[in-house]
DNA sequence: ATTCCCGATTGAAATAAATCAATTTTTTTA
DNA sequence: TAAAAAAATTGATTTATTTCAATCGGGAAT
């Protein structure tokens, strides 16, 4: 992991996310204190699950996939996270502790601020406390969706939700499939690698998505949702 | 669902809960004008999976069983809640609908607080919303302890962690358990009823736990957490 | 260019768990 | 109290999906 700290440019300047509009010039200070610029190359681990999380991590360019493991070899997949969005925020409370890993699938450049100095702020300005629950609920929501579709589904469902997520307008058309290896696209849809591949080519034949390499090509998103649907 | 409403008795004195004595008179005015004490009978249902929420949920007593449900037959049995917690809060923000059900296990009484209320108390008041980040994520983080289990984990694992959730302090010794059918149970484990009711009796055998009629006594702690951490 | 290695692919076998079907027990209702 | 309904139990069967094993292919290193 290489460190870049970059006290030059001025922090309100780079960050243009609505959250930190909300602070006063004090808390944009303390906040200014207390980060540090960091870049993650493809594939470096920006936090561990089960480590010590002292900081929270604000993704100001690239590409990160959020993660659970077992401890063996087995991962989960939960989201991509883009630019302007945090990674670890959930470590503030409690045992501090990140409850996912995060790596970044591009290049990475993300800020990490103090976990005492997002506190103090959140205890200082409501406005600001808002936009993080807003972060909670939106976060919490997702994981509520996922679990409904990996508790009740079955393969055919998982993958149809794991393409129509990574091809969704929310990563403004970046083509984020074409990042991943099969392995990744199975650890989103909560399968096995072989069964991804199979049922990927069973998604080709049905003429539902194009396979050209890496990239797959979505033809039928409607059948795709209708997949889903069903489960 | 009976609605009896109690506009005698004094907010702040029947709410002892931590994260009201936090507000100031107007907020507690503002959140007096807007809450209604609601009964639920045992079996009633306080939310509805996809249904509007105008209102979130505060538990004055009982014990309320939080579940997603896939449309059809099935559940999955998230947590219980007691009194002092809130039921529905995720729902303030975005779409305004419950993410989940929520059903009474006892007898249980609420106060319904408005949405907007509780919105505004947030924004003005950084340290009760700072109680509320608190209470999303420790919520969020038990969303990922539950989603890795039901990712990486098999039968016995799931019946081992629901056993062990199920007769946790958090209940302050009451009986949880027996308050539940084995369906539900096998709701919670994330398993079917058949094999929920067969893998009981194979750890009764095993002398891990004790079955007397409703009633399921842990003998063993040690071992089901064994169980749970081998998956 | 050739070898090596890793990811992708494919089919066959194994397996965990659900479903089904039948019976017993418990609870509710009349 | 008897009858009916609902829940629990049990064993047999089915099924979705994983695991295993083997092969293929493309890019990196030599």
């Amino acid at each position: 992991m290489k460190t870049i700290v970059d006290t030059d440019r001025d922090f309100v300047c780079e960050i243009d996310a609505p959250c930190f509009q909300l602070l006063t010039e004090e808390e944009v200070a303390l906040m200014r204190g207390s980060r540090t610029q960091v870049f993650f190359r493809k594939g470096e681990n920006l936090t561990k699950q089960g480590t010590f999380a002292s900081y929270v991590l604000f993704v100001i360019e690239g590409l990160v996939k959020v993660y659970v493991e077992d401890g063996g070899s087995r991962n989960f997949n939960l989201q991509v996270v883009r630019k302007g969005e945090f990674v670890g925020l959930l470590a503030i409370f409690g045992e501090s502790i990140y409850s996912y890993s995060a790596t970044a699938l591009t290049d990475t450049r993300v800020f990490l601020v103090e976990k005492a100095a997002i506190i103090k702020i959140i205890q200082n300005n409501g406005m600001f406390a808002y936009h993080i629950v807003e972060h909670y609920c939106k976060q919490t929501s997702s994981m509520f969706v996922t679990l409904r579709g990996m508790m009740f589904k079955q393969m055919n469902g998982h993958l149809a939700d794991t393409l129509l997520y990574l091809s969704s307008g929310r990563f403004e058309g970046e083509d984020v499939i074409s990042l991943l290896s099969r392995k990744e696209i199975a650890e989103f849809a909560g399968i096995s690698t072989e069964s991804a591949v199979k049922l990927l080519k069973i998604f080709e034949k049905e003429e539902i998505i194009r396979l050209e390499e890496k990239k797959v090509s979505i033809l039928n998103r409607d059948l795709l949702v209708e997949i889903s649907k069903r489960g």
